[in-house]
DNA sequence: GGCGATCTGACATTGACCTGAACGGACGCG
DNA sequence: CGCGTCCGTTCAGGTCAATGTCAGATCGCC
């Protein structure tokens, strides 16, 4: 999918766009409205993901001013807690979802793939490991032809890693997708959860690298 | 009824939706696949009138991405006889029925006849799930043989459990469903129609997925 | 062996979910 | 018009899975 990202802060850019690129999705990313017209003017985009705070102008306007130029391209709108007297007005603009900040990119992966879901009515793609059949969409998994329950955590963290095989994850990023970024988490949470998968889907899926951090197990030991 | 037609032709369409409201049947009309995959999506149809031939895809595509999906909603498929070749590709796709190019109306209404008499008439067809026997059609459903009456909403929230087997669906997309997308419910509904549901239908009917949505119950399980 | 990193079982807290009950509007009926 | 019934919605309280934390065990490397 083709998506838009209009937002400016550089932290939280950077953070949604590699998520969406890892969700396999292709991504502009546009630090002000009027490059955001720009691209919007210049090709095609199956969703845009608006912050509502930009330099020059305020989202919603945008928002409103491209549904009233006839553009029905879905738009995901960011925003703060306290500008949420502003969601009842993004849903009045013609926003078709909006994300709370902070949130987690677990969150934020759940609404691109709603969005994407409801304009391309595939079925749901199958990702094989070994005994192990991951269905992304649904969040669900079967085990050797058994299904298996994760919890939201659970399949939060281990979507990270069936995104990115053979790529080696430090906690600290890991704990990243789990929880908003500002949030600190003082603890051996990702540990906990490693071991968790572990048991519900082998003790294999997760290798743990010393020092470094977790990737997901080579296929040949599974 | 309530009917979809997907039809890029201007002239065509027009004149088969008038057809069909003359007929007494509410008709929503999709220029493109990516509407036609919205509107499914958004709300329940009896009926979808299918072009093959439009400018963002192959219509067999879509139809059998729907069936794929579990979508058993009746199609017609509109073909020109220079396609006559994709006919039975059509009703290998999942097709009820097709309507050669150029057709007059009093064909399309009795097409359009024949679906509806299958849907309310006597062999209308029925999902079985374990015990229930659901007629998708009629809107009524027999547990064990006996039959259960089913209120609106638990009609419609039920409906899309059976329309889209094995598809986990959060609260918010089950609330899409039960109030047309902009008025927002702010309380439990949902939950409460799924303990409805459930207390009617059987408890296993509907599978909760703790913080992610509800799904229909495994086969197996029932 | 010593040390830090990682694993694991246990546990308190949280919050998602379930359920019974109550309210009020719509509708039919006398 | 008054009454009762049904349906949709909301609320409050209870239940239980999920979560995050910790302490002690275990592991791998020097």
């Amino acid at each position: 999918m083709r998506i838009l990202l209009v937002e400016d802060d550089a932290v939280l850019g950077a953070a949604v766009r590699d998520q969406a690129v890892a969700d396999g999705h292709s991504v502009d990313w546009a630090l002000r409205l009027s490059d955001a017209r720009d691209a919007l003017l210049s090709a095609p985009y199956d969703l845009v993901l608006l912050d509502l705070m930009l330099p020059d102008g305020r989202g919603l306007d945008f928002l409103k001013s491209r549904r009233q130029a006839g553009d029905v391209t879905p738009f995901v709108v960011l925003t703060a807690l306290d500008q949420i007297s502003d969601r009842i007005d993004a849903l009045d603009a013609g926003s078709d979802d909006y994300l709370i900040k902070p949130f987690d990119l677990y969150e934020l992966s759940a609404r691109i793939r709603a969005v994407s879901r409801r304009y391309s009515g595939n079925p749901n793609p199958l990702v094989v490991l070994g005994e192990l059949e991951i269905d992304l969409a649904n969040c669900s998994i079967r085990r050797a032809g058994k299904s298996v329950q994760l919890t939201r955590r659970e399949w939060s963290l281990f979507e990270a890693f069936v995104q990115r095989p053979n790529q080696l994850m430090s906690k600290s990023q890991l704990e990243d997708r789990l929880y908003s970024f500002d949030s600190e988490v003082e603890s051996n949470t990702i540990e906990v959860y490693i071991g968790r998968l572990r048991r519900k889907l082998g003790a294999q899926v997760v290798e743990t690298v010393r020092g470094l951090g977790y990737r997901l197990g080579k296929a040949e030991e599974r």
